[in-house]
DNA sequence: CCGAATCCCTGTCGATACTG
DNA sequence: CAGTATCGACAGGGATTCGG
């Protein structure tokens, strides 16, 4: 692997910003009871760490879609998760659910306002994701010759 | 490709930057097997849905913990599910290990450079998190009620 | 003090079949 | 077309125990 030209040269007051405001919300986490399910970010971490939420979300900022729009566009998703996340997700006002009393019922799901300001913190990951996916290989291939190494 | 005119009063460009970044993501997913685990953005998901994995990292960006420190940091915590994230992060490159041959055996673990990009879109989420509590709490409790008048 | 191995319960997800 | 109901398989993760 290359040399790792962006490490080298390090944090920025971003850092140190970032890490400020993470103290600030761990000092009132843990001032508390300290239970998880009362903070915010679990919620939406656990959903985002669900199998398809982010997918969906994805696929729906692109443009409203109907029901079976997603099932297509996400091959391997079953009726049933479909239904489920697509509710977990209204239900916290992410997605809007429009019902269209034709012959054959169709539903059309778009993202509200809420939803669509999730995108930007949400494309930050995947950017930071696919940015860093060299070293998190590179990382993973060190480690496992090391383990292999030392048994 | 947009002629969406939505509901929103606050389109941002960014909004629209975040789309299409995203609609390029989804573009390549898609061409191929749409293997989901070949996709680095399933695998830093995946990990930050982990009930312990982004607790972890707050912690430690703070300042370097040694293993009993972070069990403290996050009394909930089983040194079970400690030891298996704090591994899991280590083989992604995102923490370090440091081993001292004190009397008693200590262990400190610190970020890593890598780790520490992390923290800026990771951040991003933890911020919108907190902002969007309000929105999504009333989006729950309105839906509640919904689906109460509707049975 | 740190961590690996075992047991077991729980929630989650997939497949299938059925309603409006 | 859109959604629900039921069952079974499987993995996440908590308690405990043993080893370095």
């Amino acid at each position: 692997m290359t040399g790792l030209p962006s490490d080298n040269h390090l944090p920025d007051n971003q850092v140190a910003a970032a890490r400020a405001r993470l103290a600030a919300c761990f000092d009132v986490w843990s001032a508390g009871d300290f239970d998880l399910s009362l903070c915010p970010v679990r919620g939406v971490l656990d959903h985002l760490g669900d199998k398809w939420t982010t997918l969906i979300v994805i696929v729906l900022a692109l443009r409203p879609h109907r029901f079976s729009e997603i099932r297509r566009a996400i091959p391997d998703i079953s009726k049933r998760m479909l239904t489920q996340t697509l509710r977990d997700l209204e239900r916290d006002g992410l997605i809007a659910r429009r019902v269209f009393p034709t012959k054959p019922p169709s539903v059309e799901y778009s993202l509200t306002a809420l939803g669509q300001s999730l995108l930007e913190p949400l494309t930050a990951l995947v950017t930071w994701a696919e940015a860093s996916r060299p070293a998190i290989e590179a990382a993973r291939t060190a480690f496992e010759t090391a383990e292999a190494a030392v048994p």
